[in-house]
DNA sequence: CTATTTCAGTGTATGTAATACACAGTTAAA
DNA sequence: TTTAACTGTGTATTACATACACTGAAATAG
């Protein structure tokens, strides 16, 4: 779908540049609040992107009954780049697949981009269930990662896509949803939990490229030695070159005991993390008063270029 | 440049699809092993798409200099990026910047999907160097974490592509090999400072997506109310949907005390993850023979669909 | 019951982009 | 000096997204 060719919010561009003359209003970073009270009252004429991951469409009165659904065109759009990746999603293709011509998709989604959209969110799913008994959020959180990570890679083609632009929908909620009601009985406080959001599924899209990588290939047909081979290629570069001599030292020594396969790898991975969000669940019970992140004062170096 | 639509990783499609009949080879996920093993003795044939990032291709002796040099083509690939966007970088475009026509770019670069990894890889710029003193991992880390995020921030069109699909370059490597010093001293293995790039790198990226949506709209000359606008409308249709009654009390809870903008949030998340590192750098100090990772198998349930 | 309105699906046309191909001029080696 | 190897260009092809106008259906107003 040309990725950025339209993709990310669209503003009118040209502009004069903020301000112009006299001091620039500063762009301080919204705060959470400010993104969450802005979540009560909004310009509706921004609501129209994401509102056909929302709508429920009533059908109009008047005219003919329409062929399809807009379900019907998701469907047929993720049937597509499952057995293709995304390049094989074009509109004429999936038009084709439910027996229509290219122009008649047009009459369910206003273009391309809002269909993208749709698709991600569909194929994102639901996350699994939460599992009895409750309460044991670490345990829970572990099941989510996995979960997650074994979605992005049952369909790859959602990382070819950037997750930044795409809007929240339904599906991608009820991910999110799913890590806060894990938290809950952990005694953080909104706003943490609101961080911990940001730990967990960060930490789990980031560190799944590999798989998704993998899972890509595989999907397509190739081998995972090919893949295997692919990567190691160009890690195997470091080798002699002198601006990698602590990467090449690592890639060249041979690891003692039994390696992790990327699964375990992952785990292994996850469950630092989550020592880390439970380390701040134990210290904020034990004295839940205290200003959270007193000690860390944010870097200021190396930031904003 | 059409994601997925070239990019990623191709193979001889259509092939009988593994084994056909008997017993499926089990495909068992590599090893990091297998990975690293593979680096070292590799298909010539493989080593074509990414060999553009690494070769110092000497000028052949016969036929007229060539006006331009790949890097020359880069920048300016880059520039339009930086300018306009990924969209911006179409061949025409590219070519125009330099003063050619648009075929005279294929002398340099044998396609697009090419001169994308090029310029991703050039995009990302190499980390700041290593601070004295040396040695301290945490505070060597996250100014790490930070720069890597102000450097997506600052390119926003970085995120616009997948970077799975990406091959590894130079860069790329640089800012792996960074992590790996930061932690040399910390007396973990090969094998675990592998890990923990996973864990740093792997958090870092994810936890940057909704700085870089942000950075993005600003790019373009949107402002940061605008954007603030339309992630609250998205995240604002959970309140009052029975699905999500988690996190619309989680927004709409007003949190006490003063609330974090966006980067003191990535520095909290931030260290949180570095508290698991720390706890399992200490507890391998402590007993360094212990077999990593005993105590968590990694859960089996709700993975590989 | 008929006229009118509103909408579904289609066919055609246009614009953009990647890129294959063949040619013309250039340079250094044979 | 000849010629192989190579650079830059112009032209043509192809794939897509999508605008626009048309046909016909369905429901409602009169």
């Amino acid at each position: 779908m040309a990725a950025g060719k339209k993709r990310g919010t669209r503003a009118p561009k040209g502009q004069p540049e903020r301000g112009g003359r006299g001091a620039p209003p500063a762009p301080h970073d919204p705060t959470h609040d400010d993104i969450m009270r802005a979540a009560t009252r909004v310009d509706p004429e921004l609501r129209r992107r994401s509102q056909l991951l929302w709508d429920d469409r009533t059908r109009p009165t008047r005219g003919p009954k329409p062929g399809l659904t807009p379900d019907d065109v998701v469907q047929a759009a993720v049937q597509l780049a499952d057995e293709d990746g995304l390049a094989a999603v074009t509109m004429h293709a999936v038009a084709a697949r439910l027996g229509f011509t290219t122009m008649a998709i047009y009459r369910y989604f206003p273009n391309k981009e809002t269909l993208i959209d749709a698709i991600v969110d569909a194929g994102m799913g639901t996350p699994p269930p939460y599992a009895e008994p409750r309460g044991l959020w670490r345990a829970e959180l572990t099941r989510w990662a996995h979960a997650k990570r074994a979605m992005l890679c049952a369909r790859p083609w959602l990382a070819e896509l950037p997750f930044v632009a795409a809007p929240h929908g339904p599906n991608w909620l009820s991910w999110i949803e799913a890590v806060v009601d894990a938290l809950s009985g952990t005694g953080l406080s909104s706003a943490d939990r609101g961080e911990m959001i940001g730990v967990i599924d960060g930490f789990t899209r980031g560190a799944s490229d590999t798989a998704v990588s993998l899972a890509r290939v595989r999907a397509r047909g190739g081998s995972e030695q090919e893949w295997v081979a692919a990567v190691g290629a160009d890690l195997g570069r470091s080798i002699g070159d002198p601006r990698f001599p602590h990467f090449a030292a690592l890639i060249t020594t041979p690891s003692p005991g039994p390696t992790r396969a990327m699964d375990e790898s992952f785990n292994f991975c996850l469950q630092r993390v989550l020592d880390g969000i439970e380390l701040y669940i134990n210290r904020n019970a034990a004295d839940p008063a205290r200003s959270p992140q007193r000690e860390e004062r944010a870097r200021s170096s190396a930031r904003r270029s």
